[in-house]
DNA sequence: CGGTCCATTGAGCTTAGTCAAAGAGCGTGG
DNA sequence: CCACGCTCTTTGACTAAGCTCAATGGACCG
C-alpha cells in the first residue's frame, strides 16, 4: 500500500488489521506506521460472549485486531437488538466517535483481541498536522460507521428479509475485503443464526428458512463458517446494495 | 440558562432555535452567544418536499432556525426509508460529524430556515481552546444524533408498530423539550401519516390503525397538528424508552 | 454416552401489508 | 358562495410475510 513501510525494521512489517484497515484508507508515513503497529503491543483477549465495554465502564480507547464483536441492546422483557458489527481494524469504542452513552454494550461475538488505542488517539487529536494520514483515516472509519448504521435502517425497515440478508452479507463481504479476510469470494462467517437473527430483526427460524431460499437460488453458498459468493450481480441487484465508492474525500 | 446574556444588546437577545439547544448543553460565553445570534443573519428558506441537501452538493454547514427536515434514502422500487428527523436547533449536515455521502438526501418536511454555519465551524474547529462551551455542545449534539440512531434501529428491528410509534412520539417530545416547543405536554405534529410510516418502517393503513389504538387507549391524543402526551408513564414503560440522562461528559 | 449448542422442520397463528373506496379538510377560482 | 381538485385520513376485506411453539437431527466435547 504504501512504498514507505518498506524501509520499517522487519520486525514491524507483519501488519496487523489495523495497520491494513487505516493504510487502505489513507497514505501513511512511517512514522504513523509505527503507531499502528505499535498497537499490537499492548493489547488483552477476551473470550465469546464476554463485554468489550458498556457505558458505566469508561475507557481509553479500543481497537479491534482480531475477531468479530458487535454493539447490541436489550429490550427489558429481554429482546434483544444488533446495532452494528465491529470486525478486525474497527474501532470497538472511544476513537474520534465520542463515546456514546445509552442503553449499549459491546460484546464479542468471537475470541477477541482489543488493543489500546490511546497512542492514536494522542497523535490524532493533540497534533492532527503531523499524523494527517491517520487523522484522515480516522475520520474516514467514523464516516465509514455513520453510513453503515444508515444501511442498518434501511434493511430493517423496509427490506424483506431475503433482502435483508443479502444486503448484510454484502457488507460484511465488502468490509472483510478492506482487510483482505476475503478469498476468491469466500469469507468466514462465525455468526449463528441466532446472532443474524438479532442483527436483521427477524427469528431465528426465518433467518433458517430465508438462508435456505438464498442456497436454493444458487446465488451464495453457507457452509461450515464460511460464505461464498456465488453471484454478485445478482445479489447487489435484488438488495440494492451500494458499495462505497472508493475513495472520497 | 447564562447570566451573562443580560449583558448582550437587546437586538440580540430573541433568541433562535440554536441560541436555544446549544446553551441548553453547555455553558455559553458571551461570544460564543453571539456567534449563535448571529446565524440568524445568514439564512435562507425552504418550502416543503424540496432538497436541502445531498451528497453531490457540497456546501458548508447548516443548522435548522425552523421547521423540520429528515434525511431519507430511496430504494430503486420507491419504497422509501427516513433515517432521522431535524428539528429546529439541529445541525442539518457537515457540522463536526463529516458530511456524509452515500445516497441519503435531507428532505424538508414542513417550511424551513436554514443558517450557514460556517463562522460556528471555524470556531469550533480553528480554535477550539477560545470556544469551550461551543465545542461542547457540538460534540453533544453528535453523541445525540448516534443515540437517535440507535434508537432508530432499536425501534425498526424489535418494537412493533405500537411500541415503535409511542417510542418515535417520546423522543420527539424530549428533542422538542430542549428547544421549548412543548407546552403542557403538548407538541407541535406536522408529520402526515405517510411520513411516519416511512420513519417507522409501517405501511400509512397501519400507522392510521395504530393511532388510533393508541388513541383510543388514553395514553395519548394526536390531533390538529398536535400531540398531548396524557400518560408519560404508561407510554415510558410500555416503549421501553430511555430518556437521554441530562448531562453527562 | 450423555450433554450442550446449533441447525432444521412442521403446523398453526398474528401482525402487518395490499387493494380499493369513501370521507374530511382546505385552498382556489369561477 | 359553492364546486372542484388536491392532499391526507379513515374504513373494510382479504392476503401474506414472518412469528411461535414444539420437536428432531447433527456436531462436538468431556
Amino acid at each position: 500500500m504504501n512504498g514507505q513501510s518498506a524501509l520499517l525494521p522487519r520486525k514491524y512489517t507483519q501488519s496487523n488489521a489495523a495497520v491494513q484497515r487505516m493504510s487502505a484508507l489513507a497514505e501513511l508515513s512511517t512514522d504513523e506506521m509505527l503507531i499502528l503497529h505499535n498497537l499490537s503491543r499492548q493489547t488483552r483477549s477476551y473470550l465469546p460472549r464476554e463485554e468489550l465495554w458498556n457505558e458505566s465502564k469508561p475507557s481509553s480507547p479500543r481497537i479491534i485486531l482480531s475477531g468479530w464483536a458487535c454493539r447490541q441492546r436489550t429490550l427489558g422483557d429481554g429482546r434483544r437488538q444488533i446495532v452494528s458489527f465491529m470486525l478486525p481494524g474497527d474501532p470497538c469504542h472511544g476513537l474520534e466517535r465520542p463515546t456514546i452513552p445509552g442503553t449499549c454494550t459491546v460484546v464479542a461475538l468471537t475470541a477477541v483481541v482489543l488493543a489500546d488505542a490511546k497512542t492514536l488517539e494522542t497523535a490524532v487529536n493533540v497534533n492532527p498536522s503531523l499524523y494527517p494520514g491517520l487523522t484522515r483515516a480516522v475520520r474516514l472509519l467514523s464516516i465509514y460507521e455513520s453510513l453503515s448504521l444508515q444501511d442498518q435502517v434501511v434493511r430493517l425497515g423496509r427490506q424483506t428479509a431475503y433482502e435483508r440478508m443479502v444486503h448484510l452479507l454484502l457488507e460484511l463481504h465488502e468490509r472483510l475485503d478492506t482487510v483482505d479476510m476475503v478469498i476468491n469470494n469466500v469469507f468466514p462467517m462465525p455468526l449463528t443464526q441466532e446472532v443474524l437473527a438479532d442483527a436483521l430483526g427477524l427469528s431465528i427460524v426465518h433467518v433458517n428458512r430465508t438462508l435456505q431460499q438464498i442456497r436454493r437460488d444458487g446465488i451464495l453458498e453457507v457452509r461450515g463458517g464460511s460464505v461464498t459468493i456465488l453471484d454478485m450481480e445478482v445479489m447487489l441487484a435484488l438488495s440494492d446494495f451500494t458499495p462505497v465508492s472508493g475513495n472520497f474525500e
